[in-house]
Parts: C-alpha cells; structure tokens; sequence
DNA sequence: TGACCAATAT
DNA sequence: TATATTGGTC
C-alpha cells in the first residue's frame, strides 16, 4: 500500500496477451472511487453502539499497517491453495489492490451460513446474541480468524475433529454474486473457469468447488436466458439475482474457439480492478450500472454517494462473510 | 494429479 | 431452491 501498484502487473493474467496499457490503467482508476467513497479498513466496520446491540465484541481497531498485512496474507494464503496456479501472482493483487483506489486491497471475506435449513425451527428470535453460529464474521486479518473461527466452531475438539467438520454453507449475496459476474464478465464466460474465477474474486475462504458450482448454476441461467432471450423474461428466483449480469450473452456462442483473448471489452485486455459497486437491494433487481459492456464503472459515482447501501456494501465488501475453510 | 463439468445429493 | 458433493473425463 505504501508502494505503488506496479502498472505492469496488468500484464498477461492467465494467457491474457496484451500488456496493461498505462493509459487504461489510468482510464480505470478515474473510474475507481476515490478514497474518500472508500471505508477505511483501518476504520471500525461495526460502530461500537451497534456492536454492544448486537453482543458482538468490538473489534480491534486496525491499522494501516494491520490492513496491508492482512491483505497481504489473505492474498497468500489464496494462492497457496493452487500448487503451480500462476505465474505472475502479482497480476491477482493488483487486480485487488487497485481496486482499493489507494485505500489498500480489501480482500473479500464472506460470510457463513448456517447449513441447516432452518429457518422454521430454531427461532432466533431472541436477539440474546446466542447465534454466534448463525452468521458470523471472519475477521480479513489473517489465518488467526481461521483458526479462531475454527476453534470457536468446534470449540471442544480443535484439533481434529475441526478438521473434519464440515465448512458452512456458502450464501451467495448479491456481493459476492457481483463480484463473481464482475469477474464472469471480465473473463468471458469462456474463459471463466473456477479456478480463476476463484482466485480473481479474491475472496477469503471461496473455494474453488464453491465457485464451480455457482458457476454451474450460473451457465444454466445464461443457456436459459438465451433460450428464453425472445420470450420475455424468465419468472425464476434465480433470475433476480442474476439480472444482474453483465456478461456478454455473445460470450456464450463465442465458441469462437481459442481466442482466449476474447475481444473482451473492446481490447481485449486484462481483468481490470474492479470498482466493486452494486447499487441493488436485493430485492430490487435493475440494470447493472455498475459496470457497462467496457467493464467500465459506469454510474457509479453519484450512486455511491448517495447510495444508503453503499455503506452497506463497503461493509460487506471488506468484511466476512466467508466460511472458514480449511483444506 | 488436478481441474473442469455435469449430475446428483443434501 | 441453493449449495455441496460426486464421478467421469480431459
């Protein structure tokens, strides 16, 4: 953070061919939110009133420095799950820290979910704070929130037995779900496979099979959604989620084989930083503003700032919502 | 051997 | 229904 982004890392992601141009690079941090739009990581998530409320213990305040490491480690540890994975290791972080505008790489860390379906029984009503396994957060800071998540989740048997348990369901939010098409989108659905999709969405704790899975579901859609792309729009729950996708539909006939370097957004050049902004509630499904066919931010700007879930959304950007996974 | 993908299970 | 897991294939 304190050293710039080397531009250079721009530079072939995966079989990308053309270099980073300075320019676009420059074209794309106009379009990143300044770091006034930013929150902070170094900055509390959760104001201690709402902490208190909520029973949850404050958490430390970070510093720069904390943050930077954290990111950093993150980042390691990500790629530490594939044995060759890439070989510039660097394109992922820029991919990451520049997007943080200056403000630092915020890794994203998801949340877990309770896999149990539960929603009739197990009322958590209360609000006696006693679903501390309900939806937990992971702090971004480093394995350290692994294992204590690991330790708080099987408390009595860390060793072993927490080996074994079974990582919670991952919930796809509308975030996660952004980012994902985010980097889809800038991939192209042909060259999006999970492995780096995983690794582009930088999110702590996604695993590979999570994102193979949401990308199964998520080819299904668009095959659908082609097949349906006359007939009006498709009625199903997935679609409200989905509606959200800014991936080419051409992507999908582009059999157009090995040209990897899919004329993607106009140049075919790399995944850019993504200026994560996701304008919709989740109930309100609209139009992408986020991003236009360039992968460009768009609106964004005024949205953000004007935006009440913005805050929302740099919170859940930055912070947890992962489930721990341990390979 | 690891990744991908489709099918199947939960 | 959404996500995880499995098994075949490359």
């Amino acid at each position: 953070m304190g050293e710039e982004v080397n531009m250079s890392e721009y530079e072939e992601l995966g079989g990308g061919e053309n270099g980073g141009d300075d320019d676009r690079v420059a074209e794309w941090e106009t379009g990143l939110p300044c770091a006034d739009d930013l929150t902070p990581l170094s900055q509390l998530l959760i104001p201690p009133e709402l902490a208190s409320a909520f029973s949850i213990s404050p958490e430390p305040y970070r510093t720069v420095l904390d943050v930077s490491r954290a990111s950093r480690t993150t980042l390691s540890g990500i790629r530490g799950q594939h044995s060759k994975g890439f070989s510039s290791s660097d394109n992922f972080k820029s991919f990451n820290e520049s997007r943080g505008g200056g403000g630092g790489g915020d890794p994203m860390v998801i949340e877990e979910a309770e896999e149990t379906t539960d929603r009739d029984g197990d009322g958590d009503g209360d609000g006696s704070g006693t679903d501390p396994r309900k939806s937990r957060r992971i702090d971004c800071s480093e394995l350290e929130a692994d294992s204590a998540l690991r330790a708080e989740n099987g408390a009595e048997d860390p060793s072993s037995a927490a080996r074994t348990l079974k990582r919670p369901r991952l919930v796809w939010t509308p975030q996660l779900h952004r980012r994902f098409v985010d980097v889809v989108g800038h991939l192209g659905i042909k060259n999006a496979v999970p492995k780096t999709i995983m690794q582009l969405m930088n999110v702590e704790g996604l695993t590979r099979e999570n994102v193979a899975s949401h990308l199964q579901k998520y080819r299904l859609y668009l095959k659908r959604m082609q097949g349906l792309s006359s007939e009006g729009p498709s009625s199903s729950s997935d679609h409200q989620l989905f509606a959200s996708t800014p991936v080419p539909p051409q992507s999908l006939h582009e059999s157009g084989a090995g040209s990897a370097h899919n004329h993607m957004h106009g140049n075919g050049h790399m995944p850019m930083p993504i200026p994560m902004s996701y304008p919709p509630p989740p109930m309100m499904p609209m139009p992408v503003l986020g991003v236009g066919h360039m992968g460009m931010p768009v609106g964004n700007h005024g949205f953000e700032s004007h935006n009440p879930y913005n805050m929302l959304r740099q919170r859940d950007w930055s912070y947890p919502h992962v489930a721990p996974n341990d390979k």
